[in-house]
RNA sequence: GCCCCUGUGGCGGAAUUGGUAGACGCGACAGACUCAAAAUUUGUUUCCCUUUGGGAGUGGGGGUUCGAGUCCCUCCAGGGGCACCA
């Protein structure tokens, strides 16, 4: 008996499959076509198990897919520019062009050992020049096409480095490396005109029903449609030539008569003038500034509020003027920047006015209320009621209010209904050197120009140094120096570089026609776009989504792309967990540092000291509980990674790493290789006819075995791989278990081998054309069509009821699929455990669901 | 803080989408094979009650329904996103 040998067989069939070039796809209209995309990775140094749960369940539709006789389109690429990069060359003074380069040639060799079915002649790497010089050309048309702007906008700036920092790099409102605390600054930037679009995307939404619901929620929620008011508050006690009105944006005009004061952002340009002339006003700014610029840290910082002295009058109260404060929590980037506070019915308003002892009037009383006695406490309001304490608009529902409050306001100049969206325009300038440059220069006379067609691209140089703080762009000696393409004088380029979300926003489209002259081909882009299946992570449900959602939108205006939407269909898949480790000087250790010891219970491989096991989080570098993907694969296979991977757990939800789940796995593609192995010398040779008649066990094998095709062809369409590869074992069992002896039997062993073979090409694609070849087939199986289910064995001539009584079980009964109410009825009141529980009593009602269950009522 | 998701045996999960809860896998236990171990293999395995049999049970509490893991309300716990990580 012979042993399967994975890692022998996985470069057999590696290296037949590229030999063949059984991946390399060409457009070709007389075929249906179907493109398979996974998020490509970040290039940060290996692969890691998220990438590999992420590339097999892609690579079970692409297989799957192609064995269904579609066109399939699978490239790979690297989503190459980035902050780690430039860490790693103050860190370590690799230069980032040569530490990705480097990362992207290992993660392409630990990608190859997985035996993906992809179209490895597509391969871009967003760093390189012929990928981002056709950004560039982008960038320069959708200038022109109005579709790009520059503007002032906060960043977070460490004073002691000298650098904008990214949210991630500010802890706890310091720099990550200098541990001084980072300050709001405002720089000139570029953003890329998404907010054209809010009604497009949003309405868009609704026809993205092969998208997860809740990311389409996400991203209804992140747009932010909002339908409310802007007012004009007078302002009363000003001197000097200022506007003397101060507009807020409210999504509840209703509440008017419950408003206590005013609010404005700290750099609100009312704020920033007040803060010219008072020192405390300019003291509470720079309070405000250290938050940085995260929406989160805005928000969770404890409400803090400076009363300005200013008063502005109320619209509908002739005797009532409210202070205006400047508050932290107030965002300048949401509607104007400014708003009304009404305690009773907005708890941040509501723990605002507490603090600073303001009024809490009641305005929209809850149903069944007692108008008299009603408080709000500690806790605001939001519900719908009916408005009271308001003047004309008591008795009015909050909607009706809503309108009226809007009416008169018009009608007295003071405000307009508006409609007002959360998303924001698109700030794509970055700071740094690793990117791909904004193709710009800055003429002190001529102002910003696009940097002429024929000059692009504009490359970045390679000799820098990350010996100081700050963009080595702006540092290099030569390279922004040029002269202006509109009036040949000296000028300047821009030093920033693009977001890397740009880079992403347009590379399913490039994958089309890879090495197209131009950003792509529209031929191409026609024939393959959009993306069928879009397969990534959860954390990319909004931003990432969205700005490829609007960035394909603008292709389309620039005349690139004949489509509004990248992804028709998109599939999230969940994180990859492993259990965590602890030493007893509470250091994380790795999994091969730690021996398990049973119960729970584990020490440390080389000291026997105990262990502390944490309870299974995603893999992370800082907690160390990784596993290696290349070791699993050295080890098991890649076959048996696959297989794990999506064997127990649905692939949306997050997965837990066990290595006794590897075990199962691996065990299994050895008792797959023994059930063809142990039977290969007495099956009848391939494609050798049906014997004319099968006995009784043989129908009953070939049911399960067909019974077994028909629904995991369902499974594997709708993404419940679990359940396909739990069927799989079911059918393994029944075939491990089947006695054969007459030909008959062996003819219907040998159906249902090659199948359960067919059926685990997409999962275990180098076991399956190894047993594939053992069976006596020639040719490649990843060239095989997909099985169909014989549809007259799929079906069953018995159905098994279960019997109620009063909802509780009490018997099952076996009857001919379909019977009839009465026979169910009749049938289910004749078992004496049924008789038993009605007790003598009567049925007062039998309901019966056809071949399901009889509930008797008594 | 705001938005979104998840919660079923010792563990991962299944449940024909409102109709027999626990398929399948892992682990554990017992047996076979073996000098022994590994591998393989047979069986048991939600909990409680002494059994033929009965009761409870899908994070907690409440509701709708002939019937709820599935729908509604509420509470609790864990996770993702929050615009410069990708």
């Amino acid at each position: 008996m012979s042993r399967y040998n994975a890692k022998e067989t996985e470069e057999k069939w590696q290296k037949r499959w590229e030999e063949a070039r059984c991946f390399a796809v060409e457009e070709d209209p007389s075929r249906e076509k179907y493109y398979v995309l996974e998020m490509f990775p970040y290039p940060s140094g290996k692969i890691h198990m998220g990438h590999v749960r992420n590339y097999t369940i892609g690579d079970v539709v692409a297989r799957y897919k192609k064995a269904k006789g579609f066109n399939v389109l699978h490239p790979m690429g690297w989503d190459a520019f980035g902050l780690p990069a430039e860490n790693a060359a103050m860190e370590r003074g690799v230069h980032p062009a040569s530490w990705t380069y480097d990362n992207i040639a290992t993660m392409r060799d630990q990608l190859k050992l997985m035996g993906l079915s992809l179209d490895w002649d597509r391969e871009i790497a967003t760093c390189h020049p012929g990928y981002y010089a056709q950004q560039q050309r982008l960038f320069v048309e959708m200038m022109k096409k109005d579709l790009v702007y520059r503007k002032e906008s906060s960043v977070n700036w460490d004073p002691v480095d000298q650098t904008v920092l990214a949210n991630e790099q500010v802890i706890d409102g310091k720099g990550w490396r200098s541990g001084a605390p980072i300050e709001r600054r405002k720089l000139s930037q570029w953003f890329f005109k998404i907010t054209a679009f809010s009604d497009e995307l949003l309405a868009a939404l609704d026809e993205l029903d092969r998208w997860p619901e809740k990311v389409r929620l996400m991203q209804r929620n992140w747009i932010g449609r909002s339908e409310g008011a802007t007012i004009h508050f007078e302002i009363t006690n000003q001197s000097g030539g200022r506007d003397d009105r101060l507009t807020v944006f409210t999504t509840r005009p209703d509440t008017l008569f419950g408003a206590s004061f005013c609010a404005i952002a700290a750099n609100h340009p009312l704020a920033t003038e007040i803060a010219e002339t008072s020192a405390e006003a300019a003291a509470f700014i720079a309070e405000c500034n250290r938050l940085g610029t995260s929406e989160e840290a805005i928000e969770t910082a404890e409400k803090q509020g400076f009363d300005t002295g200013l008063t502005v009058q109320h619209p509908f109260v002739a005797d009532l003027q409210l202070p205006v404060y400047i508050a932290n929590f107030v965002l300048m980037e949401y509607g104007t920047g400014a708003i009304f506070g009404c305690p009773a019915h907005d708890q941040r308003d509501l723990d605002f006015a507490r603090k600073y002892k303001l009024p809490v009037i009641p305005v929209v009383l809850p149903p069944e209320a007692d108008p008299a006695t009603f408080d709000v406490g500690d806790e605001a309001f939001t519900g719908d009621g009916k408005a009271f304490n308001s003047g004309f608009l008591d008795g009015l529902g909050v909607t009706e209010a809503k309108r009226a409050a809007i009416d008169k306001l018009a009608a007295q100049g003071d405000g307009e209904g508006t409609i007002q969206y959360r998303l924001r325009d698109w700030g794509i300038s970055r700071q740094r050197y690793w990117g791909c440059p904004i193709p710009v220069i800055h003429c002190a006379g001529c102002g910003p120009q696009a940097v002429p067609a024929e000059d692009l691209p504009v490359s970045l140089p390679d000799d820098v140094t990350f010996d100081r703080p700050g963009n080595p762009l702006v540092h290099h000696p030569t390279w922004k120096h040029t002269t202006c393409p509109s009036c040949g004088g000296k000028a300047e380029r821009d030093t920033d570089t693009m977001d890397t979300f740009v880079d992403s926003s347009w590379y399913f489209a490039r994958f089309c026609s890879p090495r197209a002259e131009g950003p792509m081909d529209r031929g191409a882009v026609d024939y393959w776009l959009p993306v069928d299946q879009y397969i990534g992570g959860i954390e990319h449900a909004i931003l990432h989504l969205l700005y490829a959602r609007f960035f394909t939108r603008a292709l389309a205006e620039v005349g690139y792309v004949g489509v509004a939407e990248p992804f028709a269909g998109l599939f999230t898949q969940g994180m990859v967990c492993h259990e965590t480790y602890k030493d007893g000087d509470g250091k994380w250790l790795f999994p091969e540092e730690v021996e398990k010891t049973g119960e729970g219970k584990a020490v440390h491989v080389e000291t026997k000291n105990p262990v502390s096991v944490g309870r299974a989080v995603k893999m992370s570098k800082s907690m160390r509980n990784v596993v290696d993907p290349e070791a699993i694969i050295s080890t098991y296979g890649a076959d048996t990674a696959r297989w794990f991977m999506i064997s127990d757990s649905p692939p949306e939800r997050d997965m837990e790493w066990t290595d006794a789940g590897v075990e199962g796995a691996w065990r299994f593609t050895q008792r797959l290789w023994r059930l063809v192995d142990e039977n290969l010398e007495s099956l009848p040779p391939a494609g050798a006819p049906q014997p004319g008649d099968l006995s009784d066990s043989a129908v009953e094998l070939r049911r399960r075995v067909h019974k077994t095709v028909d629904a995991c062809g369902d499974d594997l369409e709708q993404f419940r791989f679990n359940r396909a590869v739990a069927r799989i074992y079911e059918l393994a069992n029944s075939l491990g278990a089947f006695k054969a002896s007459d030909a008959g039997s062996l003819w219907a062993l040998r159906e249902g081998l090659e199948l359960v073979v067919r059926l685990i090409g997409p999962m275990m694609p180098h076991l399956a054309e190894e047993l594939w070849e053992q069976l006596g087939h020639e040719g490649y199986l990843v060239d095989v069509a997909w099985p169909s289910a014989d549809a007259s064995l799929v079906s069953d001539e018995k159905a098994t009821l279960a019997v109620q009584v009063n909802g509780k079980k009490r018997a099952t009964i076996s009857l001919s699929v379909d019977a009839a109410e009465d026979e169910a009825k009749s049938a289910a009141l004749a078992e004496p455990a049924v008789q038993r529980a009605m007790d003598g009593k009567s049925a007062r009602k039998i309901i019966v669901v056809k071949n399901r269950i009889v509930n008797v009522v008594v």
